[in-house]
RNA sequence: GCAGGUGUGGCGGAAUGGCAGACGCAGCAGACUCAAAAUCUGCCGGUGGCAACAUCGUGUGGGUUCAAGUCCCACCACCUGCACCA
């Protein structure tokens, strides 16, 4: 029990000394007992960076080990894996730099992450750890890529690439800064290489439709929502004057169609080339594509958006509804890819077609006013939807803008000029990163037989061995350096043929991970049937915000597609999303070395323990904002940890709770409880601190009350209560332990001090019991004020428990 | 511009429509100490008052209510995404 040795808190001997017993007992492995009631908790698996461990990771971690940590002592079978997303950019150019193979750059980075991650004490099991650069993991992304490709979800296509003018290399969109390239400085341009896709367009309203079904918190919803981009609209045809031909546009404001008075193109237009002989000013136009297709991507955002634009000369198109002829212009504010590249502008209803008309002089056809009559449109457009009244458009004069569009629609369909159509903002996903270190894509391109599939049996198809880890000087990846690799023999007519050179983005290994831990190591399938019916849905997890659109919309769609493959047995592989705010310098700027604001997580550890750090990060605030760091902070919470410490010095004997302190122990269970599981950590520290200074003012507190305050705070601080149970000589480990439990009616003090109020203003406060009457307590209370009842009393009101309020005139 | 979020002491932050500022940090005073650190005790939103107490106070302006940090309307500031998607 007691000795010497104990009597000062040494975080490092007993975290250390926590940690191997943790690790031999095999303490937080999940079981494969499929009876038991599950709980699959998950974080995002970190990349193995040469930096290791930022002082940000351990929030999210600390987080959700604490709601596993709890949920095991509640009697859940806890799934808390971790694992590495280890294929990526930094390993690589780590790899060119110091000619090292990224094989052994991250085995390093992994080793380091790893001893970081097990010093703070995390319940994750292990046993279970995985990496997506393992071929025996990406065996399986090769896997779900070829089921995709069979599935005609995976097609290849001429896109253009960022490209590095002297690197000579194609570059992600992160590594192209202010329109230059990081690394070098030097100009970025658009290149035209043939991508591999995927089609997640396809799966557009079954990821729309599928988060009704689940538990995100709403930004995160809102932003799946935004980036999918989901709009009912119509299609429609404008016939181009004394041509056969139509111009189709797609538009959401069918019912301004009257109000339509010129249309524009986007540069890219088929019909600008096909019409080029009866174009009077072709010069005008080569020059305004010319200059439209120099912008980069940059230009096009971040710099000021003054409309340009040309008139198509000699062409013009008839509006359907009422055969008016009208110009066509060519603008980049059009995008070939949204729509069909073409729009029909009404300039009275819409601020980009309104810009555009005043800059080129374009007349405004107003067909909407206000409810309640005229609106002035010369100063800006009326764009109001909800309030709209249809004028100038013959039948459809006087409705709401509502109705208008339903009738407009019908009256296209009818007539045949057009149809309703739904748009997506989304994109299809480009697949191809011109690199070394991904997963090779399992296809074989033969003269012959085009695009072929290699084997099943044949996966993993492994990385090779190559000289240099550079691209090659015309963009392609390393590996198209590796003939003997690269020349292959069709598997579908046994002629020559060429692998697929390129790898997969860093996207894809992290898109099925979470079902990899179910059963990590199969050899015949991605995870058994059973581990996957038992394990799935993850039941919480947790992420940054930064993975909010991409990675997650990724995951979600690989999912939706193996549920529709019969590989996994759930529609949405998450139930239930949250994400972390990020935790920022002293200075409230975001932590980097160029500011020196960086904090190294093993620093807190060695001069403060494993134990403060978690606290402290589950103390700083809530959890879902940023938080700025701070030492003085870090050293409160090593204050509190002392404190509990010292306790054991007050425990007497008895075993149950002390009369004076049972309800403060009933409440302080209720809320660590409670608070737990709704991210509330900050408060839920906060009632265990205002605990034991109850302890303390009592100077005393017993065995009973010590068993519980230690079982609330082993979640947060796992080694020093595991320790401090030890030294009580309580029975077997804490880990082990039920979760305690409370009494709802015991959770409310018999005497309540409740406030008098006049008037909704606090006078004095009196004593209740927990039942009182309203006519007993409103008689106290005016006890309690009676030299200021000097008014007449109009109304007494009892809110029992909280407050008794007089008014008086 | 659009969407989402946030505005509360010197600071981080608490408050199912019911005593604003829990808990922590910093600060001040005291105890212990030769001294410092650590620890312990007390105080700690502003103004007035020796005090009891009074009065103001949750970004701004209105409103609903017996009662508003909390609900409603209109604004302001900052943060985070997306950004010419017809």
């Amino acid at each position: 029990m007691e000795n010497g040795m104990n009597k000062v808190y040494a975080p490092k001997r007993i975290e250390k000394k926590w940690q191997e017993i943790w690790d031999n007992e095999k303490a937080f492995a999940a079981s494969n007992d499929y009876s038991k009631p599950k709980y699959y908790a998950l974080v995002e698996f970190p990349y193995p960076s040469g930096q290791g461990l930022h002082v940000g990771h351990p929030r999210p971690y600390t987080a959700l080990d604490i709601v596993s940590r709890k949920r095991r002592m509640q009697g859940y079978n806890v799934l808390y894996p971790m694992g590495w997303d280890a294929f990526g950019l930094p390993t690589e150019n780590y790899a060119i730099k110091n000619k090292i193979h990224p094989k052994i750059v991250t085995k390093n980075n992994v080793a380091r992450f790893k001893e970081q991650l097990h010093s703070l004490g995390f319940s994750f099991d292990w046993d279970r750890e995985i990496n997506t650069t393992d071929p025996n993991y990406y065996k399986w992304t090769q896997w779900i890529f070829l089921k995709l490709f069979k599935a005609g979800l995976a097609y290849k296509k001429e896109m253009p690439i960022n490209w590095c003018t002297s690197c000579k290399v194609g570059l992600a969109n992160e590594e192209v800064v202010n329109g230059v390239c990081e690394r070098c400085g030097s100009e970025v341009v658009r290149k035209v290489k043939s991508e591999w896709m995927l089609k997640i367009t396809d799966y557009a309203d079954k990821l729309l439709e599928g988060l009704d079904t689940v538990d995100y918190i709403e930004r995160v919803k809102v932003s799946q929502k935004n980036w999918i981009g989901r709009s009912e609209g119509a299609e429609v045809d404008f016939k181009l004057k004394d041509k056969e031909d139509k111009l189709r546009v797609y538009t959401t404001r069918p019912d301004t169609l009257f109000g339509a008075t010129y249309m524009v193109v986007s540069p890219e237009h088929p019909y600008i080339d096909q019409y080029k002989d009866e174009i009077t000013n072709w010069d005008e136009i080569v020059a305004y594509r010319e200059q439209a297709a120099k912008k980069s991507d940059f230009e096009r955002t971040e710099l000021a958006k003054e409309k340009t634009g040309v008139l198509l000369g000699g062409i013009t198109a008839i509006n359907p509804v009422n055969g008016k002829e009208i110009p066509i212009w060519i603008s980049d504010y059009v995008l070939m890819t949204y729509g069909t590249g073409a729009i029909m502008a009404v300039p009275a209803h819409d601020d980009r077609d309104w810009e555009f008309a005043k800059k080129f002089n374009l007349p405004l056809i107003q067909v909407v006013e206000g409810k309640n009559g005229p609106v002035e449109i010369n100063e800006a457009a009326f764009t109001d939807v909800a309030t709209g009244k249809m004028i100038h458009s013959d039948f459809l004069n006087g409705l709401e803008v509502t109705e208008a569009k339903e009738k407009m629609k019908d009256f296209l369909e009818e007539k045949g000029i057009g149809t309703r159509k739904v748009n997506y903002k989304l994109r299809d996903w480009v697949f191809s990163r011109q690199r070394y270190w991904g997963e090779p894509i399992p296809i074989v391109e033969c003269e012959k037989c085009g695009f072929v599939p290699i084997d099943e049996s044949e996966l993993p198809l492994e990385l090779p061995e190559v000289e240099s880890y550079m691209p090659t000087d015309n963009g392609e990846s390393p590996l198209a350096a590796m003939t003997d690799w690269v020349n292959v023999k069709c598997p579908c007519c046994g002629g020559p043929a060429k692998r697929e050179t390129d790898t997969m983005p860093q996207w894809a290994g992290s898109s099925w991970y979470f079902l990899r831990y179910t059963d990590p190591t199969n050899e015949e399938a991605l995870a058994s049937k059973e581990a996957l019916n038992y394990w799935l849905p993850v039941d919480w997890y947790n992420g940054g915000m930064e993975h909010t659109t991409l990675h997650l919309l990724y995951s979600r769609f690989w999912h939706r597609f193996l549920y529709d493959e019969n590989v996994v047995p759930t529609k949405e592989p998450y139930q239930k999303r949250t994400s972390h705010g990020m935790i920022l310098g002293e200075n409230g700027e975001k932590m980097s070395k160029s500011r020196g604001n960086v904090v190294n997580p093993d620093d807190i550890v060695n001069e403060f323990g494993a134990d403060t750090l978690r606290t402290y990060e589950m103390f700083i605030g809530a959890f879902d904002l940023s938080a700025s760091w701070s030492e003085q902070g870090v050293k409160g919470c090593r204050r509190f940890l002392e404190r509990v410490w010292k306790l054991k010095e007050l425990v007497t004997d008895e075993t149950d709770y002390s009369k004076e302190m049972e309800t403060k122990m009933h409440q302080t269970i209720k809320k660590v409880t409670n608070d737990f599981e709704s991210l509330k950590f900050n408060t839920a520290i906060a009632a265990m601190m205002a605990l034991i200074n109850d302890f303390y003012k009592n100077n005393s507190l017993t065995k009973g009350e010590f068993k519980t305050l230690i079982t609330l705070l082993n979640p947060v601080a796992p080694h020093i209560t595991e320790e401090l149970w030890e030294n009580m000589g309580f029975e077997g480990r804490l880990y082990q332990t039920q979760w305690p439990v409370y009494d709802e009616a015991k959770t409310v003090e018999n005497t309540i001090e409740i406030a008098v109020q006049i008037n909704g203003k606090t006078k004095a406060t009196i004593l209740v019991a927990k039942e009182e009457e309203k006519d007993s307590a409103i008689a106290k209370a005016k006890e309690a004020i009676q030299d200021k009842l000097t008014g007449n009393v109009v109304k007494e009101i009892y809110v029992p428990g909280r407050i008794v309020n007089i008014v008086m005139k």
